[in-house]
DNA sequence: GATTGACCTTCCCGTGACTGGAATCCCCAT
DNA sequence: ATGGGGATTCCAGTCACGGGAAGGTCAATC
């Protein structure tokens, strides 16, 4: 296969595979033109990589997650500690994000809107407390 | 003030607010030596900064506030109007993690988590279907 | 006056995960 | 041979900074 049929396959674009293969997520081989040659297995790789991606796993948990799905004496308990610990990275955003939500909706539900130019919205920035938990979490 | 004094008071790092002068966010004196002098307006505008970006804000929509901030003859509207889009940006992003949380929780808890190598959360990233909502929206 | 040491300055590189574009090469059909 | 649609590499840019080097400055102490 060539990259733009494997593209189309995995649902990713062929630029992403080619940084794929660079940081070495993947190894397709190469025709005697310079072409790369993905095998099904390179294409099963790539699905399985858009689809961890796009639950929000990074590239090194992805790679962590693609060595332990090519490790065929893999522990599911490991693939399963990796999987929890992400759960808990989201849960954290979710929670980011609704503080900033709950902050910034009181402060657009305070402001008038109309053609004036007392706004709560910019007084609350300037002057008020600083936000909610902490931005990012300290290490 | 010296650099280091606003970002104490400012809650910033003074790398940060190198940064925001070289884009142009702040414009703060200089003495004869070179160094940074900034005015108590600087220091306002900085807080008001570090409080917008903790809310969200992308750099550019800080600049828009900063400026409706600035112009005493804005019209509140303009403010709620970029506020209330921000709003959306949140909970639209709160969405998608939600659904990877549900996704992927799914998986966690169809997973034994042993020591045998069976594990369907490789399986559904392998084989199933691709998690939820568009992972990035459209433009 | 010389020497600390704590400041400050600029400059350049690196991050994550790509995306866009230029220049070049290759394959196949007309 | 010419054209068009592949493919390849490499370079630069994104966003919002952070790390660290190399060097100038200030205040205090010896």
């Amino acid at each position: 296969m060539n990259i733009r049929e494997v593209a189309e396959r995995a649902g990713l674009p062929a630029k992403t595979i080619r940084y794929y293969e660079e940081i070495g997520l993947i190894r397709p081989l190469r025709a005697a033109n310079g072409y790369r040659a993905f095998r099904d297995s390179d294409l099963h790789k790539l699905t399985f990589l858009g689809r961890a991606r796009s639950l929000g796993f990074s590239i090194e948990e992805c790679r962590a997650l693609l060595a332990l799905y090519e490790d065929q004496s893999r522990a599911s308990a490991d693939v399963k500690a990796l999987a929890e610990r992400h759960l808990g990275q989201i849960a954290e955003k979710i929670e980011e994000l609704k503080a900033m939500q709950a902050t910034l909706a009181d402060l657009v539900r305070s402001c008038a809107g109309d053609h004036r130019p007392d706004c709560p919205i910019l007084t609350g920035l300037a002057s008020g407390k600083t936000c909610c938990t902490d931005e990012k979490a300290r290490p």
